[in-house]
DNA sequence: CAGTGAGCGAGCTTCCGCTTGACTT
């Protein structure tokens, strides 16, 4: 047996660490978390100093026996979890479960996955922070209380199953109050005014300039008297340039990824949801298959919000820049960024793990989608250490009866970063950007044609997964491991559904954001997760206790529940039906949504009179490829989703797999891809198509090679399958409720 | 591949954060 033992959280990490330590280490992974509070109950004591109750979390039991056995037979063991809060809780808890003595039970942490810093911070074991671990416990049972307390409140006042907590709550919070927004909005009315301009012959030249207010400042036109006035100005005066500002722009790259910059730029550029690109990420964090190579892990770890970078990976990149760029794309100096306020900085950003395996070098080797998401975390990573991109740009001023109007241009001149990156830039267009002809300060301009357009300012956009994700770490609300399971939790809730990409609460939503924004308004108030971190840092620094810290929260807390529950005596809370688009085919009236056993469907209002039903239709893109009708997304009693025509039984057609947008160029039939993992090269269906593709090559795996060496790896489906909400029916049926109890308890635990 | 809608004879729902693995043709 090997002398010394080595915990970290991921096992993909403990490989790597592995390596670096050799022979006289075993190292192994605790999966996260290994000890919690129980799920039954609260499992605090409220009258003795908040003491937590905490026991091993199910379905680690063997885990835990395993790693005990473990250090039983080792010198030291190494506690190497993450070096944040969470990790030296771990470690704590890890320490008591294997009942550690304080002299072997040795703390390391790794700033970056390097060889040099790995063997470097072994040697220099530290003793466990308490005073960290009591901030983690402040903030779990914290939340726990937050959690436990306020939910069955809701199951007693509007409805059975609901759920409340600190970071939950604000995310639904937000998704209303951007729908308020929304409503309130009133539209104003606005003008432009475009001026054809050219030169005088016999100077040639044409081009446009925008209306930007007087001489002396900026005007803006809210009608069309006011457009009136300008105009009749304008037809008048002679038109001339006033000045010509030349000057070089420069444009610095962003930095590297962190989670939610990732997730927000697979959704943009990729359309990519956060679920499917962390799972992607994983696979490529725990490595592939490269060819000559064996399996490699690409990036490094996926859940950070660090914007740290190794010197190591500093260099590589630098020496990549020169080689394939050449040295004008290497600054003098490597960049380095900083992480915003409030973040962990446990892990480095999230960057290649080797810079020079290029994503067109291992293309071959990797998904469409692994290649996809490869190429956007290499691109950003290279551009972050290039040289900023140049722009030659022009702005000109003409001027007429002492109105100003604006044209610019903007030309590259020294591509930097963007040889690697171009990145996704929010448009706005205040100028036209144009082509301008070689001007001269002083100089008469001739008025070709005044252009007016009338235009109303927008409302702001709903929110989608990835910019409720930009708005949480904004405000400091979840973490990079909780961003896409807390949107997940809210959709399950019914708080808000989702509409194309776009996040839009239910009658449901509102009602429960209406309550906790009247009773319980500093929960749901962002500050009031900054305010808790400050608290924490006191605890980190050993300034205030974490019983004391919960005790001032616990005291006001406990008041305004009491005061709520006060408050909303008798009555429950009605919510309001949604009403959908759809019409009753039995009566006539507009359908409204409902949930039930299943998910939600659609039902007739005028129920129990009449009792029409039917399932909520997504129309998927092509036709059926038996009979031509539209094809409709359903989802199977597993909760995973399926495709069928909308005719249903009377055709039959029936398939796991997505029909795509792009028809077959043969035959001109739907084509269809396999959902999952893996290839997705669309295939054609209709076996009289020369291009058709029989069922055994559609399949998941790359090679037949793939295959063997994991045969466990299956399809997924990105969107996880929403667990049929199990009422009443299960309680009823012994035999299924066994089963999913099971299953439950083995994976479900977590829960997501 | 339709079925679904309500607090009650009983037991149950729920939090945030750290991890991976798992599911039908």
């Amino acid at each position: 047996m090997a002398k010394n033992l080595v915990i970290v959280e991921s096992p993909a990490k403990a490989k790597t660490i592995k390596k670096y330590l050799g022979k006289d280490f075993e190292v192994r992974a605790s999966m996260g978390h290994v000890r919690d509070l129980p799920k039954s109950k609260l499992g605090i004591d409220l009258e003795h100093d908040f003491q937590p109750n905490y026991r091993l979390i199910p379905g680690k039991e063997e885990l835990v026996s395993e790693l005990r056995e473990l250090a039983a037979g080792s010198e030291a063991v190494y506690l190497a979890t993450d070096p944040d809060r969470e990790g030296e809780a771990i470690s704590w808890h890890l320490q008591e479960l294997l009942d550690l003595p304080d002299e072997t039970a040795r703390r390391v942490t790794f700033n970056e996955i390097t060889r040099g810093v790995v063997q470097d911070s072994i040697q220099h074991p530290r003793s466990i922070d308490h005073n960290l671990v009591d901030a983690q416990q402040a903030r779990r049972i914290l939340d726990r209380i937050v959690g436990y307390q306020v939910s069955p409140l809701l199951w007693r006042k509007i409805r059975r199953g609901l759920s409340a907590g600190r970071v939950q709550s604000v995310a639904t919070r937000l998704v209303v109050e951007r729908e308020e927004e929304i409503e309130a909005f009133v539209p104003v009315e606005y003008w432009q005014i475009d001026a054809d301009l050219s030169r005088v012959a016999p100077a040639a030249g044409e081009f446009t300039a925008r209306f930007v207010g007087t001489e002396k400042k900026k005007q803006e036109l809210h009608s069309a008297e006011d457009v009136q006035k300008v105009v009749d100005v304008v037809e008048k005066a002679p038109f001339s340039i006033k000045t010509i500002k030349r000057a070089d722009k420069k444009r610095s790259p962003s930095p590297p990824f962190t989670t939610s910059t990732l997730q927000q730029e697979a959704s943009r550029r990729l359309n990519m949801p956060p679920r499917r690109t962390m799972a992607v990420a994983q696979q490529l964090y725990e490595g592939v298959d490269i060819t000559g190579e064996g399996t490699v892990g690409l990036i490094t770890y996926m859940r950070t919000d660090s914007l740290r970078i190794s010197d190591e990976a500093i260099h590589a990149a630098r020496s990549l820049i020169r080689d394939r760029y050449g040295a004008a794309y290497c600054p003098a100096t490597a960049r380095r960024f900083k992480a915003r306020a409030g973040a962990q900085d446990a892990h480095e950003a999230i960057r290649p793990s080797d810079v020079r395996l290029t994503p067109e070098q291992i293309k071959k080797d990797l998904t469409t989608e692994q290649f996809k998401l490869y190429r956007l975390i290499w691109g950003r990573f290279v551009a972050c250490q290039m040289a900023a991109a140049v722009y030659d740009s022009m702005t000109v001023d003409a001027v007429s009866g002492g109105y100003l109007f604006r044209a610019s241009h903007s030309e590259l001149k020294f591509a930097g970063f963007t040889a690697v990156y171009e990145e996704s830039v929010e448009e706005k267009e205040s100028t036209v950007d144009q082509k301008l002809p070689d001007l001269k300060e002083g100089e008469p301009l001739l008025l070709k044609e005044l252009k007016k357009e009338q235009l109303f300012t927008q409302p702001p956009a709903r929110y989608t997964e990835a910019t409720l994700i930009r708005a949480m770490e904004e405000r400091g609300i979840g973490r990079p491991s909780t961003y896409a399971p807390t949107i997940s939790t809210i959709l399950d809730r019914e708080y808000v559904v989702k509409e194309r990409a776009n996040l839009r609460p239910t009658p449901l939503g509102r009602v429960v954001t209406d309550l906790m924004r009247d009773k319980f308004t500093r929960i749901v108030d962002p500050a009031f997760t900054a305010k808790m971190e400050e608290k924490l840092d006191n605890v980190e620094a050993g300034k205030e206790s974490w019983t004391e810290v919960l005790h001032t929260f616990y005291d006001d807390f406990s008041s305004t529940l009491e005061k709520a529950e006060k408050e909303l005596t008798g009555e429950r809370i009605k919510v309001p039906d949604e009403v959908s688009d759809e019409i009753c085919d039995l009566c006539g009236k507009r359908m409204v949504y409902k949930s039930g056993r299943f998910g939600r469907f659609l039902a007739c209002p005028g129920w129990p009179e009449c009792t029409f039903t039917k399932p909520i239709v997504v129309e998927m893109p092509g036709r059926c490829p038996n009979c031509g009708s539209r094809i409709l997304k359903r989802t199977s009693k597993r909760g995973y989703a399926y495709y069928a025509c909308e005719k249903g039984k009377d055709c039959g057609f029936m398939t796991w797999d997505v029909p795509v947008k792009d028809d077959c160029p043969a035959c001109g039939k739907t084509m269809f891809k396999r959902s999952g993992r893996g290839y997705k090269r669309p295939y054609c269906i209709n076996p009289d198509c020369e291009r058709f593709v029989p069922e055994e090559k559609r399949g998941y795996k790359k090679t037949a090679a793939d295959a063997e060496a994991k045969p466990a790896a299956g399809a997924e489906t990105g969107e996880k399958p929403k667990k049929p909400a199990a009422k009443k029916t299960a309680a009823k049926k012994p035999a299924a409720k066994k089963t999913t109890a099971k299953k439950t308890a083995a994976k479900e635990e977590p829960d997501t």
